[in-house]
DNA sequence: AAGAAACGCAACCGCCTTGCT
DNA sequence: TAGCAAGGCGGTTGCGTTTCT
């Protein structure tokens, strides 16, 4: 791994604790679980990406990678090569940062390294590219108003299963449809982004106005 | 069957932002 | 207003696993 991996003793240590106290005070952890050598940034990764509960492991569905590709020509800084990950994760539930950003890194961005700009690529036809799944799931395009489900639906386990994993095959032709179809995306709504450059338009002048923009009718 | 290469992902690092004094 | 501490984020690293030759 990338460090020390935590040992099952550390983990049950760090969850017991933040049980107790709860999330949030992170310097204090190391203080108050005894025995648990690990500064507060350590244990705030470990419990954000591994263990705190309803975190979602194995395989993307379609739609949580349509919704990454998407987020991604939205969020992305097009003259830094700047993400933000945590914006993408939070539309995605159960879904880290970490975890966006890995899959991305290792399946998405070689998949899609010749398409041009590609937030003004375009999202669609994923039907083509679906594997079977249950009727009327990954079809509808939900109003996603609250910003915390992109389905509009309750967070649950079930609903998270009934997503489709896509094969690497999959992906593959799917990334190359869009690669090779005309942009969907209106310049429009980019535009008051680009005008005047990065100058113009602060980061969280950005973030605010992002989703004022209907990602599922787009 | 064995070694090499590629992949996946957990963990670390450094920087930036925010809140408090 | 300046300085400090803590939270948070994105980029990178490197080891274990899987696939390929």
């Amino acid at each position: 791994m990338g460090g020390v991996a935590w040992s099952e003793e550390e983990d049950r240590l760090l969850k017991k604790c933040i049980e107790r106290y709860g999330e949030g005070k992170w310097h204090r952890i190391p203080v108050l679980a005894v025995g648990l050598n690990r500064c507060r940034k350590s244990c705030r990764l470990r419990w954000l990406n591994y263990l705190r509960p309803n975190v979602k492991r194995g395989s993307f569905a379609e739609e949580e990678i349509n919704l990454i590709i998407k987020l991604h020509g939205l969020l992305g800084n097009r003259q830094l090569d700047e993400f933000r990950w945590s914006l993408i994760a939070g539309r995605l539930p159960g879904r880290t940062a970490n975890d966006v950003k890995n899959y991305w890194n290792c399946h998405l961005s070689k998949k899609l390294v010749h398409a041009p700009r590609i937030e003004h690529q375009t999202v669609t036809n994923m039907e083509k590219f679906m594997t079977p799944h249950p009727p009327n799931i990954a079809t509808t395009k939900p109003t996603d108003s609250d910003h915390t489900s992109p389905d509009n639906q309750p967070k649950t386990e079930e609903n998270a299963i009934m997503w489709t994993p896509l094969t690497d095959t999959e992906v593959d032709r799917w990334c190359q449809d869009l690669v090779e179809e005309p942009g969907r995306f209106a310049d429009h709504q980019f535009s008051q982004f680009d005008e005047g450059g990065s100058s113009s338009c602060s980061k969280w002048d950005w973030d605010d106005s992002i989703f004022d923009i209907d990602l599922w009718t787009l």
